[in-house]
Formats: C-alpha cells, structure tokens, sequence
DNA sequence: AAATTTTAGCCAAACGATTTAGCCAACTTT
DNA sequence: AAAGTTGGCTAAATCGTTTGGCTAAAATTT
C-alpha cells in the first residue's frame, strides 16, 4: 500500500518511440534549435501519451535552475481579520499561476523579523523563483534583501520606482468616498486611520484631503482619528472615542479605513448616544463578510484583492521569464458600496 | 541586477574544508553510515558557515525523491465564507511544517473535477509528498485516487477506517450547544442544517439528538431545517422561514450548523415578528469574525482550525518518513463562546 | 609479527530531466 | 563532381545532491 509505482522516465518514452532522449525532450519542449520531422513527432507524442509520462517536476527544477513556484510572503496574525485579503489573495495567485503551470508556497511569518529570515531562507535554498511581498513600509528591509537576487512585486504603494508594484487606487477609493459623505451634505468628516508609517494611510488621507479642498472646505487636522495598533474594533473604538472627548462639537459622518475600524467608530458613537446614521454617517473600507450584517449594514469600500493579486503574479511571471513588464506600477480601481450606515439609504425614503 | 550571484555548492565548501563531498554531505545530514572525526566535522561545518551553504533544494528533491513540500487541496469559492477556516489551516499547516524545514503549497480548486485534475497531476509530476484533504463525503474519489500512491490525510471524518483523519468533536460540539439550550428551559429546540451527505452535519445531527434523548425529550424531525445550498446567510434565511412557515407553532430556539445559517435565521425570525433572544434563542456554529458583532451577539461554538490543521500536518509528515501514527483518528474539542443571542447573559441579569 | 577489526573518509554512481556539440545523409549550389 | 547547406537525430555533459561500496590507516587482537 505504500510503495509507490515506480514512475515514467523520459527514457522510457524515447524507447518506446525509438528515439533518444534528447529528441524526446525536443518535441516535448518545442525547442526551436532542433527540428524535429512530423512523423517522428508523432511517434514520440504518442509513446508519451500511452505510458502516460509526466516530466518529473525536481529533475526539470534542477537542471533548468527554475523551480516553477512562486512564494507568497503574508503575515499570520493571531486575529483573523486578514483573512478575507488573505482567501482573495490566494485565489488571484493561483489562477494566475495554475494557468501557466506554476505552483504557489505560503511563506508566512509570524512578525517582520521571521519574514526576514523566510526570505533569506528562501533565497538561499532556491525553493522559489519569486516572491509577492504585501504591505511595503517606508525603509523596507526586504528589499534591499531581495534585490538582484530574487525577482518580487510588491502589492502595495512602494516608494522605490525601480519596484514593480501594483495597488488598489487608494487615493481615488478615499475621494469617492468622501465626495460621497459631502453630497450627502456632511461638512464635519472625522477620518479614522492607521498609522501614516502605513503607504496606505498615507494614499487614503490623500484622497480625504482632495475631496475636501475640491469642495472649498480646508482640511482640519482635528477630525483625524489615529489608531496606535493596527486595524481592529477596539483600536477604533479607542480612537474615536478620544475624538469625541476632544472635540466640542462631534462630526457629523466618520471615514474609516478599514470596517473593522468602523465597527469601533459604531461602537464609540452608540455609547455617546450618536445614533448612525442619523446623527453620524459611517463609511468603512474593504467590504468584510460583516459589514453588510452589523447594525446597521456598513457603506464601506470594495477593494478588488484577488484582482489586485491577481496582476501581481502575472507581473512577477513575466519579470521571472525576463519578459518586459508593461507599467511599472499598476493601479486597480475600488467601488463604493452604499448601505444604510451612511444615510444616503434612508435620505431616498423620504 | 537580475543576474543571480552563482551560489554556494557543496563542493566548494568541500574544497574549503579540505574534504570530500560525501563528507560535507555526511556531516550535514549527520548519517550513521560514515563516521566523522570529531575534528574534521568542526572543520566542514565552519567552511559551511562561513561560505552560507545551503543545500540547494530541487537537488535534494531529484536525488532522495522527496520535495520537503506538502499540499494544501482547498476550494476556492466565489465568496469568502471559508476564509477564517482557510486562514486557520494555513496557520496550522505552517506551524507544523515550518519546524521540520517544509513547505505549504496551495492546491486550490473551483469544483471537485478540478479537484481530481490538481491531485493528479501533483501525483504525476511529483511535485508534492503528500497532501491535505478537507471535507469528506460518502464514496469520496480522491481516496482512491491516492491510496497507494500519494500519503494523505483527511481533516473531517471519513468513512474508510484505513485513512488517517483529524476531525472536530463535532457531536460533542452539538451535545454541549444543544444542553445549553435544554438548561436554559428550551424544549423545542430547531436545527438549521447543511445536507445530511456531509459528515460534519451528520455528527452534529447525532449531537443533538443525543443532547435531547437525555433529557428525556423525543427528538422530532419537523424541527429540521436543512438548507439546499451550502452554508450561507441567504440559505439559513430559506431554510428557516420555510420552518416557520410549516409549523403552527415556532420553535423557541434553534441551533444553526453556522454562523452565517445563523444569521439567517435572525433575519427570518426578525420578519416573522420574533425577539431575538426573547422569544427564539439562536446559537451558530464557527465563531466566525461577525459573530460577535452582529445584533444580538452570537452565541456561537468555536472551533479550533488551526489545531486541527496542524495535527493533521503532523501526521502526515509522521506518515511520509513512515512513522507511526499514534490514533488512525483525532478528535479535536470545541468551545461554547455565549453571547446574547441565546438569552443567557439577559438571564443572568434578572 | 601477522591477522583482524575499527575508524575515517573518498570514489563514483545515481536521481531524471535539458541542452550543447557534432555526426551523417540528403540536398543544393557552383 | 566537389563543396557547402541543411535537416534530423544522437551522445554526452550537466545541474547539485546523497549514498553504497570501498580502501587506507590506525588500533586491536591473536
């Protein structure tokens, strides 16, 4: 039960079709140096279907020096809030890879320091030909690291132009939002933010910011509310309730820069005795599986990851194969998603 | 910038040592078979740190048959219910893969076709040494498939007493949930469902039955509420409307296979004019991110993911070196969380 | 001192593909 | 008819390890 059948060689092939390997190996690669007559093609095809040969993955990895994998760097937090990014991801991996025969490894670390020593570890032992790294920092570590050693795209902004990155269009996601919140006639919008450290939260406040001074209104340092950790409700709840203390007067919406943030700013506004949306407008970003079911449904921002991952690996399999790659950095485009946590639902009932 | 520097090969950290290479090699690997002075190991292992050997990987692969590397056959549905689950797995698979120096590759497929195509073609091209499957049915054709020639493991409960599997108590998970219910007065107690054709809702079924037979009430099967699709929001809501609908009168709990069935039935008691927990307590299953933030909270039975996962990894990494494997099945328990949902905080409040 | 055992380490053959260089016949060209 | 071309294929090298078999030298026994 154990043993396994012992598997078709190529050699095996090229007897059967009364060849040598070499010619085998030539029709089955469509190599352009060797030509190959029809007729002998045929033999070979045909011997290789029958005996059901498969090239065997470790041999081509070691003599091509290709490994035919690409490595997935994503964090595993103890939380499972990225995990919806994380399915997405991992889908618009695969359908790029599965189409050209490439396989996908997860290189998940727990923290910045184990992503370091992945990649090292990955790099020195050749186990992948590229890598998509997620969430590039300012300074980043890993590429310095990765740079003329591993190919790798970046999903993300990334401040280095040599880097090929490809991110969603944040400061566009964060204009339409706002605009959305201003024609609903709000004035007073309280931004909730992770930390500025983030590209993202830079792109996002970016696009806050366009949307007011587009509209006449200055920009109010005020109605930022940052978050000391990362994403997460309580980390909104904190830092919108110390927005509310601060303030005289509260905001009459709130954007948020992620749902679970919004969660807090929900949490937070009801126990001010804000009711949403009548008193304050909430608009989330990433559509999490919840934010259509929490009180009430959240507006938030579709972020179109699988998409976003999806690029990201065609890029990484053409910088691999050495073929150009078109733009350098690509922007996927975000849809806002109207629920009642903003207003605009109950405003068309009246 | 794309040229790769050559790397480091044993033989040169051979030529450094002053050594063979099937001494470096056995200094490495530690081999019984050739001894090594005590001096002369010294010797190969400071010429290999200090050149940075590492094995190269597809070279190890073709020479010992063995990739180091496990597969990961998950479904990739279009929306993300799966994801914590998914999330979880991979948590699990890499923490006990990642001590032992392998890797995870996701084999991810859309229907159970492709499914077959992908583990065929890891079998053939050998690019795997043994795989992960997830959600066992009667009759399953991948079994056959691999038996004999891919090691496996199944997570969930499989009727083939050969296979190895790890699985949730999901029978005692449905007994604790349901004499949760019984204790806080319940007698007719619904039970929202998947199709009886997987295992999962087969135990969970036998949970609660056994939950009810020893209080000494019958179990009645008009308080069955099986869904026709799978696990989703719009299911649970069918399926429990349908119930409503049926009786003359509602049940005053129910107990939904998950989360997202649960909330489903929220939704359906909230149209039918019922208070959730006043008049119908609701638990779910899963814990799932939105659980605890929907209205009411959901009391919920969380289960442990990536513990499973990562005692199935175990085993079949314990199952590829051919070593033995403790107990052909493992039984992993669950945890009730209470939340609102089920009226046993208002209780306690009295 | 010779025979035997043990220790320490080397040689060379795999593993299963791809690829380079070259051979031979047949066909063109001059 | 001699010289070059080309088409069609093969032999052999190569990728970087691991490992079974072997052999000197050293240690031990007879």
């Amino acid at each position: 039960m154990r043993r396994k059948q012992a598997a078709v060689t190529i050699r095996e092939v090229a007897k059967a079709a009364g060849v040598s390997v070499a010619t085998v190996s030539s029709v089955l690669n469509g190599r352009a140096h060797t030509r190959v007559a029809a007729k002998t093609q045929r033999r070979v095809l045909e011997a290789a279907r029958r005996l059901g040969y498969r090239p065997k993955r470790s041999a081509q990895a070691l003599r091509t020096g290709l490994t035919y994998t690409l490595g997935l760097s994503v964090p595993l937090c103890p939380d499972s809030l990225l995990s919806p990014f994380f399915y997405e991801a991992v889908k618009g991996a695969l359908k790029a890879a599965k189409q050209r025969g490439w396989l996908v490894t997860i290189l998940g670390f727990q923290d910045r320091q184990e992503e370091l020593a992945l990649l090292q570890s990955a790099l020195e032992q050749r186990s992948v030909d590229g890598v998509l790294l997620f969430d590039p920092q300012d300074d980043d570590p890993r590429l310095p690291l990765l740079k003329g050693r591993l190919p790798f795209v970046v999903v993300g902004r990334c401040s280095d132009p040599e880097v090929i990155t490809v991110d969603n269009d944040n400061v566009q996601a964060a204009k339409l939002a706002t605009q959305h919140l201003l024609r609903l006639g709000h004035r007073r919008i309280a931004f909730v933010h992770v930390p500025f450290r983030l590209a993202t939260a830079q792109d996002r406040l970016m696009g806050y910011r366009m949307a007011l001074e587009e509209a006449g209104l200055t920009f109010d340092a005020n109605l930022l509310a940052g978050t000391e950790g990362y994403y997460g409700v309580e980390a909104g709840y904190q830092a919108f309730m110390a927005l509310l203390n601060r303030l005289r007067k509260p905001p009459t919406a709130a954007l948020a820069m992620d749902d679970a943030l919004a969660l807090g700013v929900l949490q937070a506004a009801q126990q001010h005795g804000l009711r949403v949306p009548d008193d304050l407008a909430v608009v989330g970003f990433n559509d999490s599986p919840f934010a259509a079911h929490c009180e009430p449904p959240l507006t938030t921002v579709r972020i179109f990851a699988e998409t976003l991952v999806e690029y990201a690996t065609d890029a990484l399999l053409r910088l691999i194969r050495g073929e150009p790659v078109a733009p350098k950095r690509m922007l996927v485009p975000t849809q806002l998603i109207v629920r009642a946590s903003c207003g605009a639902m109950s405003r068309k009932n009246n």
